[in-house]
DNA sequence: AGATGGTTGCCGTA
DNA sequence: TACGGCAACCATCT
């Protein structure tokens, strides 16, 4: 096919038949009608389309007739097409505001290609997952994603503009791009995950090669990771108080962020890069899956805007934060923002979060501070991507250097008992259930679901754990949500172990009644209130009032944890075995200076289980007795 | 080396 | 509602 160079007052570069085509449907949304012809192709009005309003452009090599549009304008306006291309590669950062890789595209480039690229691994269905979704995120969070993007489109086409998808393993699909447009800057935000670093490099070096300029500013965070780390003499904190007087103010926090962009330079030709709209998840193939209980939680940057205006109109509220108090059994009003899957995808500014924060700071006598207040939040935020940042395989136990080694088990069978929600405590069990269906639990609930199958009572492996939370949580983020799993299996961070969440009397001082557990857990709604924590202790006459009788209609607990050792009957047993265990793993990891070999930690599950057989012996002994 | 404090445990007591 | 005991961890600061 040949190249054809076209009039000056139409932006592209160069133009074929096919690009002219694929150019223009691309903008027929703008209810466009049109004519053109390539009589250079002696084909004259071969390719005719339906027209309404003329406006003939003499062009150098071929002819063309296109309908007097809004489109038309900024094309018209931008002179020659001599000037740069600029592409704007959205991954997280799914927002207008506080966007400074698309303002800074926007500036100076004589076309904007705002581009997502859709990786099937990400959102394809995966028939193999133990849950609807792809083999790397939940339908939830899928879902959460094509909202935001929708919503992206949407703000971009008021800007005269419009977000392009394309397929594909994301950094071919980028590099393409930036040879197929000719372009000359590439803009993202910069990300600290080991799947974007290794992902980024990629792009940055071919962008180096062939002349691109590259702007990946951060603007994720509050802070940038790298600066805190250097500022620690290249060690990330590991407490977050030491993190605080690291971090002081953002240079920022005084400063207007900018808000809103005026108008985008257009998109130019597209050439033969295929473009799609944002697919709906049943044009990713998503058919026959269930749908009982919508999650109630929209993606994208109006529905997070709109959520912060919420939360902060109440300043009182704002003022008085702080997390511990909150309520994890609260489900049809959370106690808190539920910000955390905008923040995710940076469909929320967190630097913007911040500065509205500090102004309602501003206006009220007194509030609540770091680490518990709103505030906090953030910066615990900003805490998590440090260290993570900063610590090589921070999502493994192994070659982690601020993770305990510790002789986790690794029974799928417990793990499945977990995750299907079918451990017998209905506090639990409940816990996981929303999170099956909404993809979010408050964080306290998220503390109880963690600490019972690591430390407190199934002794799981936490990547075990972290994985799941990792593919259903719609606000998963790689940082926190390590972080976090570290933290609650006393692998590093916190390491308090004899503090175990109750399954029973944790969720029990917050909702006596099990309201809680009746929503998520239908099974045990008319199960009476003294019973509903612990529905085994319930006589049979009430489990038969209740139509729900244990052991068949909703599971005995210490099936599961008998599982694992069957001389444990319950959480006590269970739990005192887990304190144990860890005491002796840290006393190797102390004895070891944290060099813990896996020879050495075979050698302890081996010391650890005939311990246990002793104990259970001489338990049998005594019972005969 | 010793002191201090640590986002959010549980239970019993007053 | 607020405490002390439980048993005793770690990172950080002095």
């Amino acid at each position: 096919m040949r190249t054809v160079h076209t009039n000056p007052l139409f932006p592209l570069q160069s133009a074929t038949p096919r690009r002219l085509t694929s150019f223009l449907i691309l903008h027929s949304q703008c209810s466009l009608a049109f004519t053109f012809s390539f009589p250079q192709f002696n084909a004259p009005n071969s390719d005719t389309f339906k027209h309404t309003e003329f406006l003939s452009l003499p062009l150098m090599r071929f002819s063309l007739t296109l309908s007097k549009t809004p489109f038309l304008a900024p094309i018209m306006a931008s002179g020659s097409v001599s000037g740069s291309a600029s592409l704007v590669w959205f991954r997280k950062g799914l927002r207008i505001h506080d966007n400074p890789a698309l303002e800074y595209a926007s500036k100076g480039s004589k076309s904007v290609y705002p581009v997502f690229v859709i990786d099937p691994h990400y959102m394809e269905p995966d028939p193999n997952a133990f849950s609807p979704g792809s083999t790397l995120a939940g339908l939830n969070r899928i879902r959460f994603l094509l909202e935001s993007l929708v919503d992206l489109d949407l703000s971009l086409k008021k800007l005269g503009s419009r977000l392009l998808i394309l397929k594909g393993e994301p950094s071919e699909v980028v590099i393409r791009c930036l040879k197929e447009w000719d372009i000359k800057k590439l803009c993202f935000e910069y990300d600290t995950e080991p799947y974007y670093q290794a992902l980024d490099k990629k792009v940055k070096d071919y962008a180096s090669t062939a002349g691109v300029e590259v702007f990946s500013p951060v603007s994720h965070t509050l802070f940038n990771p790298v600066d805190i780390i250097q500022k620690n003499g290249g060690r990330p904190a590991m407490s977050y108080q030491s993190f605080l007087k690291l971090a002081g103010q953002p240079s920022w926090a005084s400063s207007p962020l900018s808000m809103s962009i005026s108008s985008l330079p257009p998109i130019a030709d597209v050439g033969s890069c295929e473009i799609t709209e944002v697919p709906t998840v049943e044009e990713l193939g998503y058919r026959d899956y269930e749908q009982d209980e919508l999650m109630p939680f929209r993606g994208g940057e109006s529905e997070a805007l709109k959520r912060l205006r919420e939360s902060i109109s109440n300043k009182e509220w704002v003022a008085n934060f702080e997390k511990p108090k909150g309520d994890p059994s609260a489900y049809a009003k959370p106690a808190t923002t539920v910000l955390s899957p905008y923040l995710k995808f940076g469909c929320l500014s967190s630097r913007y979060f911040y500065q509205c924060l500090i102004n309602v700071y501003k206006d009220v006598k007194k509030h609540t501070s770091p680490p518990v207040s709103l505030v906090g939040q953030l910066l615990w935020r900003d805490f998590f991507y440090t260290v993570a940042f900063g610590t090589p395989n921070f999502d493994r136990m192994k070659g982690n250097r601020i993770c305990k080694q510790i002789p986790w088990n690794n029974d799928d069978e417990l793990l499945a008992a977990w995750r299907e929600a079918r451990t017998g405590y209905p506090w639990i069990d409940a816990i996981m259930v929303q999170l099956r269906k909404w993809g979010w639990m408050h964080h306290l609930a998220r503390h109880c679901v963690a600490c019972f199958l690591t430390r407190g009572d199934l002794f799981v492996h936490w990547e075990k754990g972290r994985d799941v939370f990792e593919r259903l949580l719609i606000d998963s983020d790689w940082a926190i949500n390590n972080g976090n799993w570290m933290w609650l299996s006393c692998s590093s961070f916190f390491y308090q172990y004899n503090r175990i969440y109750s399954p029973v009397s944790f969720g029990k001082k917050y909702d006596p009644n099990g309201n809680y557990i009746r929503h998520f857990l239908p099974v045990l709604k008319d199960m009476p209130k003294q019973y509903i924590y612990e529905p085994w202790t319930a006589p049979l006459s009430v489990q038969t009032q209740a139509k729900c009788i244990i052991g068949r209609d909703y599971p005995k607990p210490w099936l599961v944890i008998s599982l694992w050792s069957p001389s444990m009957v319950s959480h006590d047993s269970a739990s005192k075995e887990c304190k144990r265990k860890l005491g002796e793993a840290y006393a190797l990891n102390q004895k070891l200076n944290g060099q813990v070999s896996e020879d050495d930690l075979k050698n302890l599950r081996r010391k650890l289980e005939e311990n246990k057989e002793q104990e259970s012996g001489s338990r049998r002994q005594k019972q005969k007795l």
